[in-house]
DNA sequence: TCATCGATCAATAGATCTGTTGATCGTATG
DNA sequence: CATACGATCAACAGATCTATTGATCGATGA
């Protein structure tokens, strides 16, 4: 005796949803959105074991999340397309406006660090063409040579302390990460701010940058 | 040792991740989305019982995708807000594109039923404008009588062989139901095209029109 | 061909999820 | 107050999920 079709379908759609189920594996997805990569490497970045993340991708896999291609030895990993991140943006837009747990976190920990209003999109673009604003991209250098946002500067978060000299003097800093949880640019706007520097935040990250449609860079 | 702050509102995603993460617990957000129900009611539409029901919909309520308040002796549930639709449209889109297995079904069942094309919302608008169409509402009465669309007419899917002689003159019929993967619109537009009936069916259902927008009737 | 390295597989234990059953709670009504 | 009814709770067994371990596979390069 089958299920109804629509029983069918949505047992599929419900297999996405349990893919999402998972904090490490938004957490992967996350990374994923910054550039395809290998399973060590993905690893490395999460700090779980290889196998683990091997099984967590096959999963995302199953799902459509993922998909992947073979580079020599290694299996590259990459989101399947910019839905999934139209699909994450939807979970966590559900999750900030109904769950009084994720409020309770942004306001302890996020607007604690950076309790300014982040710089649209939009707003960046008016100000980059008039030269103001450095843009910082603060997320580690390999992520950076992959794709970042056009004339960003790179400095990671853990050699911000000892390149403050290259910022400095800007009458205006911008700094992004990987999204809107990311906590490098937060750490990044608040470590600038105590030494008197003009510093805000992007909204989101480099994905939701490059889904808007907007330009980057590479190498 | 606490885990970073993103990790931990990562875990706060997951959890509607999960909630998501079932076929039954989709299909009950599909009703609900027709309007206010108490969980016997629920119950009865699902073909679940009432205390599996009822932990389902406090899993739902944990997510924040739906809430609930008393009535006399009843608990009436209800989506939180359009957002919740929205989360589950870019869920059900992500499926389409990336599982072959929902593609699968889709031609499998769906498409065999009704290989037209769709209706869209500014379609039906401009039709009915010129007074072209006969809206099909073939959901059961009592979703009917909580919300329709403007001018509508019920016939339940399974009165409608009974009841043909009331549209059979129409010109044009255009039937919906409850969401894009509602068999009863698909079933009605099959049966109707046998009798020589020149119909077609809205892309999705009533709660995708009202989050749209446009107007809808009670009564 | 063999050694190496990245990735996957297989097996496992512990945790979590699912649906059933029967008891219990809260509200309305006789 | 007693009863009825809708809803929830508590406990349980069976299924599924998660992370670990060690074995295996596949491609590369000496």
């Amino acid at each position: 005796m089958s299920t109804s079709p629509k029983l069918k379908l949505y047992e599929e759609f419900a297999l996405i949803g349990r893919a999402l189920g998972n904090a490490h594996r938004l957490d992967m997805l996350e990374h994923l959105a910054q550039g395809e990569k290998g399973v060590d490497a993905l690893a490395a970045k999460t700090g779980l074991s290889t196998a683990n993340t091997s099984q967590h991708l096959q999963q995302l896999k199953r799902a459509g999340l993922v998909d992947s291609r073979r580079d020599g030895k290694f299996v590259l990993y990459r989101l399947t397309d910019d839905n999934v991140l139209a699909l994450m943006a939807a979970l966590f837009g559900v999750g900030e406006r109904n769950l009084a747990s994720v409020n309770k976190v942004l306001r302890d920990y996020f607007q604690a660090r950076d309790s300014m209003e982040p710089v649209t999109h939009d707003e960046l673009l008016a100000r980059t063409r008039d030269g103001l604003v450095t843009v910082l991209d603060v997320r580690p250098a390999d992520e950076y040579a992959a794709e970042h946002l056009p004339g960003a500067v790179n400095i990671p978060l853990d050699e911000l302390e000892n390149r403050l000299s290259e910022i400095e003097d800007a009458p205006e800093v911008v700094a992004y990460c990987r999204g809107p949880y990311c906590v490098l640019s937060f750490e990044a706007v608040s470590a600038l701010r105590k030494r008197g520097i003009n510093a805000r935040r992007l909204k989101s990250g480099l994905p939701e940058w490059r889904a808007a449609g907007l330009p980057v860079e590479t190498g």
